[in-house]
DNA sequence: TGTACATCAGTGAACGCGCGTTCACTGATGTAC
DNA sequence: TGTACATCAGTGAACGCGCGTTCACTGATGTAC
């Protein structure tokens, strides 16, 4: 009594196609200011189906940020691929980051926005996402400084590289073509001060 | 042939009540969601009265703007009156961050959202405001440092600040009272290790 | 000082429009037998 | 395989509501003389 196939499929072809469009429309004026009509419209589906698919934009908005942290995840996995090569690492991330950003656009775009400016409910569940990423980073720190940190020194860290490389994803993002690799010069120097600093620091400790 | 007083004593009262009410509102939901007749109610004037005002509700952002930077930028003065003390300058800057946040909420977080989420005119304004505020810190570093340091590297320092205390802001207000303690420790050792990296990765360079 | 006129912040009715949500429906897809 | 029935994604009309904007207006404040 499995669900019926070729239903099921044009379903979920549908759901894409609303999920699509409200990333569109959103990178304009943000969820808070996008209705369910503008959705449908877009989507090529009378307003009353968009219920068929979300109870409201809300629950679309919560669906968006799931999505959204997928693609970052998978940045994420991809910088991890190389292992805690200490030396190259920050070269490393910051390609990862540059191709990820451009690939993902829409979806870097809406984590910035919604966190700061989303409906309560999507603002708070992008924030929660950010500080599961914030823990898991400082786990991958422990690897890399050997363990001899405490817990609290490793969260402050990540939560510099974190800040920092959001910032810099957003000013790609926002600033012209032409300014990018300008951009990506500055994190790298950012980041080479941060690592350096944190290490002198912690020894001074 | 001077605008009469008392008449325009009463225009200006009205035009503080528009901003003031805004500021309010957009709190909830943004700028982008705001619409001239909640503004208008919430004053206790009629929608149309609203034009005699502003034009529209990206020129009250403009207004608000303006506003919110005047904010900012008092806090800034108040952080340069101590003077470069080379020593103690996290401290101090840290304390007036502390209470300029609290006594300016709405300011603060108006900026962090419409920076982010705004119209597209109230958006650019608010980073151009920012790009200008990097600058200006760029030369205070200048002077900090003694004048050694190249200007890109003086910008370079001062974005990676700007973009913590930024970040440290926005988790203060967003966060529960009881987190600010342990947010503003935080901050003050990530300054530590910009500061200390900064010069060590410098020496190095 | 008194009067006649000008200014203009705020009023209130009216407009067409897009909004979210309800409801009964259609007809293609799927299931039971 | 063929038939009768069930499911359910998408339809289309209708609703009351808040929206931005227009317009002619009112009446207190201000100015000229």
């Amino acid at each position: 009594v499995a669900e019926p196939v070729k239903r099921a499929e044009q379903k979920e072809r549908t759901r894409r196609a609303i999920l699509d469009a409200a990333l569109r429309l959103t990178a304009e004026t943000g969820l808070a200011a996008l209705s369910l009509r503008q959705v449908a419209k877009e989507v090529g589906i009378v307003p009353t189906a968009f219920y068929r698919h979300f109870d409201s934009i809300d629950a679309l908005g919560l669906a968006l940020v799931d999505e959204s942290f997928g693609a970052l995840r998978a940045m994420l996995r991809d910088v991890r691929r190389g292992g805690p090569a200490y030396d190259t690492i920050i070269d490393r991330s910051l390609e990862v980051l540059v191709e990820h950003v451009h690939a993902h656009q829409e979806h870097f775009r809406f984590i910035a926005r919604e966190g700061a400016a989303g409906p309560p409910a999507v603002r708070e569940a992008v924030l929660h996402q950010l500080e599961l990423i914030d823990r898991e980073l400082a786990t991958d720190l422990a690897v890399i400084t050997g363990g001899t940190w405490s817990h609290e020194d490793l969260l402050t860290l990540a939560d510099l590289i974190v800040n920092s490389v959001v910032a810099t994803a957003e000013a790609i993002l926002a600033g012209r073509p032409e300014q990018e690799k300008e951009l990506v010069e500055r994190a790298r120097r950012q980041l080479r001060m941060v690592l350096v600093g944190a290490l002198n620091w912690r020894s001074q400790a």
